[in-house]
DNA sequence: TTCTGTTGTTAATTATCCTGAACATTTTAC
DNA sequence: GTAAAATGTTCAGGATAATTAACAACAGAA
């Protein structure tokens, strides 16, 4: 897996939210190359690689050197979010085992449109969060959802994500990353 | 030049000592490829190139990152030495120009079949030398030569590089590199 | 709904890579 | 010296990549 070369253009691509088309139309290449290549049906040159990674745009090096995490559980519905604490103060907690887990908690605040931008996050560490209002598009490696109120997210952040709230109204996350962001 | 690969794959292969023919079998493939590859007459498909590289062996990114110095000057004539100092004390400096050159001389001396080994070395710096005894055969890069009393050679370090002696006689080099080694 | 546009995938044709077997040179051994 | 082995290069063929054009699935707007 670590020189699947579909799964990593996938995830390239999906990070920058290009589609098959947009990706092949800038890179010169048809659809169906890019199609072909990601589900690894076909074995691409270099030269078209470099034409398809030109597209991005990211060097060869640099795309083959991406460490490319196992994927884990990224997802999680609002009722598989774990409830601790009782009574008068109540906590719902994002992923069951908090074992090698430090986080800490923020909120955040996305305006209609906001966007993290193109370029990919990367950063040592975990993240994680809960939507409470509106809706955000969240991309980790080739996984993208929209999640909405009481659905969340957590993942390694040295996956490459982004954040989005693509509709027209404020979104607000209870988010937490380690470590602490600057 | 940054994604030549057929230079990048000739010099990889030169300095780890490898025929084209002997690479090819450690790699399952036929010399005509690696010919045509080196020669930049096709464009190989990354399942080629990988299979190539693990020959040597070598990641595809460790490949991709490889710098391509621009390549220099490399190797005097006996009698293209300058002629530095007189009198009963007598220099001969390699390299005409000296400016921006700091360096620290040395005498090595090689026995019979002694390499500095498959692995490329590469460092920050310079290097050069002079053979006074034997011969002494300098990779640099993708030149290989072998040199005789009186020759020598200089370089930027950062080039992958390696030194033998191929003869049955012991070698002596007046070497100099920078910054000192260790 | 129906339409329009976009998504990713798949089949058939064209273009290209990669091989297998020659070739000319050079190096090494005798 | 000649012979034999090893070097890098080139050419015709079968294998494979990349294109073109179609397909089905989905989303959003009228």
């Amino acid at each position: 897996m670590a020189t699947d070369i579909g799964t990593r253009l996938r995830s390239v691509r999906m990070v920058h939210n290009l589609s098959q088309r947009e990706l092949a139309r800038r890179a010169g290449v048809t659809n169906a190359t890019i199609s072909l290549i990601e589900s690894n049906k076909m074995n691409p040159s270099v030269g078209a690689l470099k034409r398809v990674l030109d597209g991005i745009p990211m060097a060869l090096a640099e795309f083959f050197a991406l460490e490319m995490p196992t994927r884990q559980k990224a997802f999680y519905a609002a009722d598989e979010l774990t409830e601790v604490g009782k009574g008068s103060i109540s906590f719902r907690q994002v992923g069951g085992d908090l074992s090698d887990r430090r986080l800490q908690i923020m909120v955040e605040r996305y305006a209609p449109g906001a966007d993290t931008g193109r370029i990919l996050l990367r950063h040592d560490g975990e993240e994680g969060g809960i939507v409470t209002r509106g809706r955000l598009e969240v991309t980790i490696g080739d996984q993208k959802r929209i999640l909405g109120p009481g659905e969340a997210y957590y993942f390694d952040s040295r996956q490459p994500h982004r954040f989005r709230n693509p509709g027209n109204e404020p979104c607000e996350v209870v988010s937490a990353c380690t470590p602490p962001t600057f």
